[in-house]
DNA sequence: TTCTCCAATGAACGACAATTCATAATTTTC
DNA sequence: GAAAATTATGAATTGTCGTTCATTGGAGAA
């Protein structure tokens, strides 16, 4: 792993276990075993830090709605029920990721990168075009509005996952994401 | 409006705007018409003034959830339409206090006051109560997991709200609310 | 009017942490 | 193997606020 890699590892086990305002630079280098310094010629600033962080972390969500927006086959449950696999492995595999991501979004709700914005656009207007395909084909009720729907199910899904990877130990992943799909797929119908 | 008073309406609106790590005591003093360091006369911290900002917010659906427990006629549906109506209620008199606390609880996980974590938590459980009453009288599915759908609706009705308050000028409040209200009992059914 | 008391002020203090940069270490080039 | 180029270091610099406190102002008592 280069150094670029291990600071990017640091900082998102540091930012989400502190939150942004909190993380000290000097302690994500001292976990990427650098010098403070060091982390500022291969990032401009905390901030762009947090972007690529941020960038890193969203892109296999994004990668998997791509990827489940070209199987013409599935229908809009199935396609539901890989999404939430997908947002429960990434969040399994390092929790510390999904709080970071859930609660350091509000830092893109102004002055978001370009990048950043196009990624969460993109990803939430791809699984509008899945619930939008399962009204269609009556899988879902007529008067769900998709876009209201997504952001619920987004936020709904996520906090879920978090408070899950915080406080939740008691429960087995495969229970987590059954409930979650359940009650997605319950409510569009 | 005594000068507490205006100081809590003060910092309700900065910290909801910036945040809390970006709020400068020196803003809140300012928006409340008085001296930074009187800010001090009633409140010994910044940290202090979050947690009786947090309180302040939190006690009206507190409140509501309170008066609902003791409305022993009332199904199960009827109770958490009430709920989201309080909620949006909420949010629409001020639409910056539900960013706020989506936002900020995450600065009570760890050190939590005892009167945050105490309200924060009864409120969690009395909304896990009332899908627990639904699933005893058969309105609700058997297979849900009250603390879990609670988890998730509360995730979802607030991010949505929050969202809403900030990106969907296009809605009127009815429209979210009634959409909110669909995708929470239909998914527990 | 003068004195007392306490709320209010806001400039100054101090702590903290992002960022810089002179220096050192390491790698590459020839 | 020396010079040049690149990369790394971490102490020093710098700016930013939270918080304090010596001073002010004004309301009420005598």
């Amino acid at each position: 792993m280069n150094k670029k890699e291990k600071i990017l590892e640091a900082a998102i086990s540091v930012f989400s276990s502190v939150g942004f305002h909190n993380a000290k630079i000097s302690e994500i280098a001292e976990k990427a075993g650098i010098a403070t310094g060091t982390t500022y010629l291969y990032f401009k600033s905390k901030e762009i830090l947090l972007e690529e962080v941020f960038i890193k972390s969203w892109s296999n969500i994004s990668d998997c709605l791509v990827d489940l927006s070209t199987k013409k086959k599935l229908n809009s449950n199935d396609k539901l029920k890989q999404l939430v696999d997908t947002i429960s492995i990434l969040i399994y595999k390092n929790k510390e990721i999904a709080k970071m991501i859930l609660f350091e979004e509000r830092f893109w709700n102004d002055n978001a990168s370009e990048k950043v914005d196009e990624m969460v656009n993109n990803t939430k207007s791809m699984l509008s075009s899945i619930i939008q395909a399962g009204i269609k084909t009556g899988e879902y009720r007529k008067s769900v509005n998709p876009q209201l729907a997504t952001t619920y199910i987004i936020g709904g899904l996520w906090y879920l996952m978090a408070y899950w990877a915080e406080n939740f130990e008691q429960y087995k992943l495969e229970t987590i994401k059954k409930e979650a799909y359940k009650l997605i797929i319950k409510g569009l119908e």
